[in-house]
DNA sequence: TTGAAAGCGCTAACAT
DNA sequence: ATGTTAGCGCTTTCAA
C-alpha cells in the first residue's frame, strides 16, 4: 500500500538505477567510503541531486548501529541560560551532521519504577545533560552501559566517570572579591547564594571565602543570606539586612538576576548603587536597557559551554579521550555598581 | 561482531523469548493493536518492565514509516522568546510521545542549490516552523510532498495550505491604544514598528492606524518610526524626536524590548514616563527587577502558541483537519508607563 | 488470539 | 573499484 501521509521521498536504490551503479556504491559515495572512481562518484552525486535524496534517518540508524543524533536533557528550557547552551550545542551537533534531540524533565526525575526513559540509547548516540536533569541512579545506569554522556554545570555523582564542562567559577568569583577588598577597601561583604544543589553557587561561594580569608577577613554567617529559592527571598533578604542595621559596604550576589533584584531592592529602601552599597553580580547577563548602574560581574561563556560539550560529547562517541573536567575561562567585566568609573 | 560502542539494549526478541511468546505479540501488546489475551499481554508487560525494555526508535521508524518525531526550525533559538516556545512544544510532544528535533537556520536559508534540508521527511514526521525560518522556496517543496507543517507567527507564502498559529495582534494594538485616546486623552500618539518582514509589527501597526482612525486623528507619517533593526536603533528614533522638537504625547512600541529602549532614552534625556511622555509595549516580557515604570502592554500567550502549534501539528499527521488560521487571545496589561494608577 | 515470515532503506561484510 | 548479499529491530500482512 502506498504510504498515505506524503509521497514518498526516493530511495539509495532510486539514486542507483538513476546512476546505473549498485546501491552499495551510492552508499560508499554518500558516506566517503573506500575507493571510489571519479566518474562514479560524479555519476552518483548528480543522481543524488537531480532526485532531491537525502538518506531515510531511521534506515541509516538500524542499519549502522548509529543514529547520528544527540539528546540535550535539562530541568526546564524556556530561561536564557537554557537559550544560549541550546544555541551553543546547536550549531556543532549541526556543523557535524547530527540531529539534536531536546527534552526537559521539568523535575520528574527518574526516581521511581515505571519512568520512561525519553532519551537514551534508543533514539540517540550521547546525551548531554544539564544541571540536574537526571537522578543519579539514571547516570548510573547509562553509565553502566557505557553509553556516552557529557555533564554540563554538574560534576557526576559517586565518582562516575562521566565528564563535567562547564566555567571557572571559584577562580572567578575569588578575583572579583580581590577587586572588591583591594581596589575599594571594602570589608564588610555580603554574599547572597543560590539554591544549594547548584554547584554554581557552592563554588562562588568559595572563592568569595577564599578571598576573604586571605585578607585576613572573618567570614560571618550574618553576612551570607539565601537568594535562590522563592522569587522575592533576594527581596527579603536584603531587607532583612537593612533593618537589622549590620554594616555591609558591599553585596556579591551568586549571578546578576540576584544582583538586579538586590539593586532593585535597595534603591525601592532609597538606598544608592554604588554609592551607599555596591552590588556585584555572575554571568554577565543584564539586559542593554537596564536603567539601574551597569553591573560589574564576571562575563562567562555559558554558549561556549554548551559548544565544548557537544564537542567531547562527539569525540567520546568516536572512541576518543576526554578530559574529565573542563573548566572554560571567565572574564572579569569591573563597571560602575562595584564603584569604578 | 559486537557492538563496541556500549552494551547493546534488549531487543523485541529478548522480551517474546522471557515471556514465551513470539516477537509480533509483543509489538502488539506494546502498540495496542489486535486483541491480546490477558494473561499473556501481562507476561510481556512483565518481561518488558524486567528488561527495561525500550523500542528501537529507528528500527520502528523503518518498519512503520513513522519515525514519531516532530521539527522545530527556528532562526535562532537563544531568545527568551523562543525559549518559550520551545517549552510550549516540548510539552506536548513528549506527552503524546514524540521526540523532539531542533534546528536553528541562523539566516541561511535554503535558497541556493546545495541545501541541506537538516530536518524534514527524512528523519521527522511533521515540522513547525518559526517566522521566516524557512524560504518559501522551501515551503513550496515540502508543501507539494503533502509533509505536514505549522507555521508559527507567520502566514503561509502564495496561499499554500499550512496553517499559522499565533496569537491577535491588531485587536490587541487597537485596544491598547483606544486606551491611550479614551482613557488619557492623548492625541499625538508614535509608533515604533519592527522589521518589515515581522508580520507582528504590521499586524500591530494596523491596529493602532485604525484606532487613530476611529478616533478621528489623522496618520502622521512622522509619527512613525523605525525601531527593529540595528540595537540602538531605537535609541536613535526617540532622540530624533526629541530634537525635533515634535508634540508626542505617547508612544507605542511594538513590542517591550523597544519600549524598555525607549524609556531608557527617556530617562537618559531627562524625561519621565509617564509624566512628560507616555510608553506602552506588547508581549509582557519585561523582567521582575526592572527598575523603570511598569510597563502597560499585551500579555501574548507565548508558551501556548508553541504548545497550539504542535498539537495542530500532531493533527495533520493523524489526518485530522485543523483551522488556516489560529489567533490567540491577548490579556491588555493596564500599569504604570501609560499614566494610570 | 497467536505465530511465521516478509520487508522497511540502509550499511557492511564478502566477493569479484 | 564495484556488485551481491545478509542483516539491523521492528511492524504488518497472512496463516493457523
Amino acid at each position: 500500500m502506498e504510504d498515505q501521509k506524503h509521497i514518498s521521498s526516493p530511495t539509495l536504490d532510486d539514486v542507483a538505477r538513476l546512476a546505473g551503479v549498485a546501491s552499495s556504491t551510492v552508499s560508499r559515495v554518500l558516506n566517503n567510503k573506500g575507493q571510489i572512481g571519479e566518474d562514479t562518484a560524479q555519476r552518483v552525486r548528480d543522481a543524488v541531486e537531480k532526485l532531491n535524496y537525502k538518506p531515510h534517518a531511521a534506515a541509516r540508524g538500524l542499519a549502522s548501529g548509529k543514529v547520528f543524533s544527540l539528546g540535550l536533557i535539562a530541568l526546564e528550557v524556556s530561561s536564557t541560560f537554557f537559550g544560549q547552551i541550546l544555541e551553543g550545542v546547536e550549531s556543532v551537533t549541526r556543523n557535524q551532521g547530527y540531529d539534536l534531540l531536546i527534552h526537559a524533565t521539568r523535575g520528574e526525575v527518574a526516581k521511581e519504577a515505571g519512568y520512561q526513559r525519553p532519551l537514551g540509547p534508543h533514539n540517540t548516540d550521547g546525551l548531554l545533560i544539564h544541571t540536574d536533569a537526571l537522578s543519579s541512579a539514571e547516570l548510573q545506569y547509562l553509565s553502566s552501559i557505557n553509553f556516552p554522556m557529557v555533564l554540563l554545570h554538574q560534576s557526576a555523582p559517586e565518582s562516575l566517570p562521566i565528564p563535567n564542562v562547564t566555567f571557572e567559577n571559584k577562580n572567578s568569583a575569588f578575583n572579583l572579591v580581590n577587586h572588591l577588598i583591594d581596589v575599594h577597601g571594602y570589608r564588610r561583604i555580603a554574599f547572597i547564594r543560590g539554591r544549594q544543589e547548584q554547584e554554581h553557587s557552592t563554588y562562588r561561594e568559595m572563592g568569595y571565602k577564599q578571598s576573604l580569608t586571605l585578607h585576613g577577613i572573618p567570614i560571618q554567617d550574618e553576612l551570607i543570606g539565601e537568594g535562590g529559592f522563592a522569587a522575592n527571598e533576594t527581596e527579603k533578604q536584603v531587607m532583612r539586612w537593612l533593618e537589622s542595621g549590620i554594616e555591609i559596604d558591599a553585596i556579591f550576589a551568586f549571578d546578576d538576576d540576584t544582583a538586579m533584584s538586590a539593586i532593585y531592592t535597595l534603591s525601592q529602601a532609597g538606598l544608592r548603587v554604588p554609592e551607599d552599597i555596591a552590588v556585584v553580580g555572575f554571568d554577565d547577563a543584564y539586559p542593554r536597557y537596564y536603567l539601574g548602574p551597569a553591573i560589574t560581574t564576571v562575563q562567562a561563556p555559558i554558549r561556549d559551554v554548551g559548544a565544548e560539550a557537544a564537542k567531547q560529547l562527539l569525540k567520546i562517541i568516536n572512541q576518543q579521550d576526554v578530559p574529565p573536567l573542563t573548566l572554560l575561562p571567565t572574564e572579569l567585566k569591573i563597571r560602575r555598581s562595584c564603584g569604578c568609573q
